[in-house]
DNA sequence: GATGAATGAGGATTCATTCAT
DNA sequence: CATGAATGAATCCTCATTCAT
């Protein structure tokens, strides 16, 4: 792995470990196994490397969404995929996704990276999606920018629970979770 | 106002503000007017301090969340009391709302704090009412703390969207919400 | 006890078991069991405090040098009383002692304190022996105050060690002490 | 010099000048000509640095102590020799000797370092040197700590008279006092 | 590029002292 | 006289950043 990349992942550790509070260079040196100015040959100061782990980590989030997602399936199926994916990326990777779910409303991260979306386009289709839902009459009429934010919401919420193992979650609790975010839509 | 409660509302003021990161003791001595000593005759350091907000807040969502519920009343009802209080809380104290949710898994605040509930019991009724609609056929069957969160997840959704893009959240559109989240744990 | 008393055997106890470095008026007042701004009843401040405490050890020390000393008494056996009270107040009074001992050459004790001597004038009357052994060939030829400090400095030299255990002073070891001191300022 | 030699430098010269109760960071830096945080790459916290000056000077005091010692001369050249290198040692370096005679029986001084010696052992050749003294039936019979401690006690006294009264210390003085010493101890 | 000793502004914390009760 | 909450200047200490190697 490049330093760049023992970098970031070493950054991501020690948030997900400590904080972004107690996160010196000190400590991400130590972690990372690198000098304490080759950091600056990458990033030019602490807010730009947790800007681009964020970056990088809504990527990973992005691509996993639309992984195996059918454009030609029917609307309850693409639901469920998008649903899934987010749930399963959540499980998989843990300390990317409470990352994002802490520092997407924070000022740490730059406004403009926050809304900036990822180069899939997946917040694009869920949108979509969303509107098909409503032109269908399907889906509940609301501010399409809410409903998404309420997918998301849902899946977050238990994944939080999940993380500090109040439950567990397999296949079957997986299920009703998806089947809940489908009906709250629902008109 | 006593001096404890001026540092505690201050604290929880440039938190909501400026976020964790920023807080400096410098800020805060400023904004709660209380020379630079004071706050460490009520707290150890800065990480007891949050820890005391934290537990503040919960102890004041735990009361919101069971007022005006009538154990009497039926199951849908008491559904619709419980989210609607939640929803309430976080209209009205939405610092606190957003302290406790960003907090409530970060590392920052000790699990033991996290997972100590509030005096008030105000999980366990919820749980009770989950199980006792589980019961009668009307809720799904599911774990009772996965039930618990997609209610709180469902909410919690809601009022983000609420704070940032700025919608009413008035008489009709809290209906609508309390009836969205509780057709998502029906059977 | 009165509280001036109280706050002055708390001080002693506290600058022999840390240090006066880590003297604090916290812990004072905790040790005392008195309240913070009592102190300033009786001290102006912290300085007072510790050379009131000095002047009153340097007192106890200067009535116990001449216990059942006898002006009529040969040269060699007043020399040995002083001695012996010197050595035994050192036995008895060790939290005096080291106190005195360790701040006699600080610059946290006022010069005048230092040199004021006590008020049973114990000191010209060590001085005064030495001078008259000197008129008799029998003590070495050398300025006083430094005949002086060397009885002194044997005799601290030797309960230092004694305090850290590095050997028992009964009476055996006590009078071979006193021999040694006499021998080291004989002629 | 390095860095650190340069602090610990300054840090003897202020203890020397105005008392370990009045060395500052702030004064420290100055005088060592270092950030203020430089230090901490060599010292955690001041009282390690406190004790790493007592180390060093106990270090050079027990190198000092047995320099041009001739196992093979005679009792009374080797005992005086060991006497003149500890005056000597006070007389050149004068801020080391007040240092450990200070802070040798003070809280501040961790016993364990106190305790330890030095890495020459010299305490060891003092010991077995009175031993073979009195084995000889030259030395008076007693604790060979204790004689030790009286052997210390008789130079550091002279020293603390020559520091204070300023009096010369040359060659005939110097003669006086190791003859003083050697009286004192003999049977 | 990589390193890590050195930096010093800034933040956390202490503690002698005051003063209203 | 006695109290102890409040104070804030002084102090300790941290940590992002620089730069010579």
């Amino acid at each position: 792995m490049s330093k760049k990349q023992d970098i970031m992942a070493a950054t991501l550790d020690l948030i997900h470990e400590e904080g972004l509070q107690s996160v010196t260079f000190a400590k991400l040196f130590k972690r990372a196994s690198v000098g304490a100015g080759t950091i600056y040959n990458y990033f030019a100061n602490k807010e730009e490397l947790v800007n681009a782990v964020y970056r990088e980590a809504r990527k990973l989030m992005g691509e996993f969404l639309l992984m195996n997602y059918d454009p030609g399936a029917s609307l309850y199926e693409r639901f469920k995929r998008l649903q899934l994916n987010r749930l399963e990326f959540g499980i998989r990777h843990p300390k990317e996704f409470l990352f994002i779910d802490s520092f997407s409303f924070s000022p740490y991260i730059s406004p403009e990276l926050r809304d900036a979306g990822d180069p899939n386009a997946s917040s694009e289709v869920v949108l979509a999606l969303i509107v098909e839902g409503q032109k269908q009459g399907v889906v509940k009429e609301m501010d399409s920018h809410l409903c998404h934010q309420l997918m998301h919401g849902i899946i977050s919420s238990i994944l939080k629970g999940y993380y500090v193992q109040k439950y567990p979650l397999s296949e079957v609790q997986i299920q009703q979770v998806l089947e809940a975010s489908w009906k709250a839509v629902l008109v």
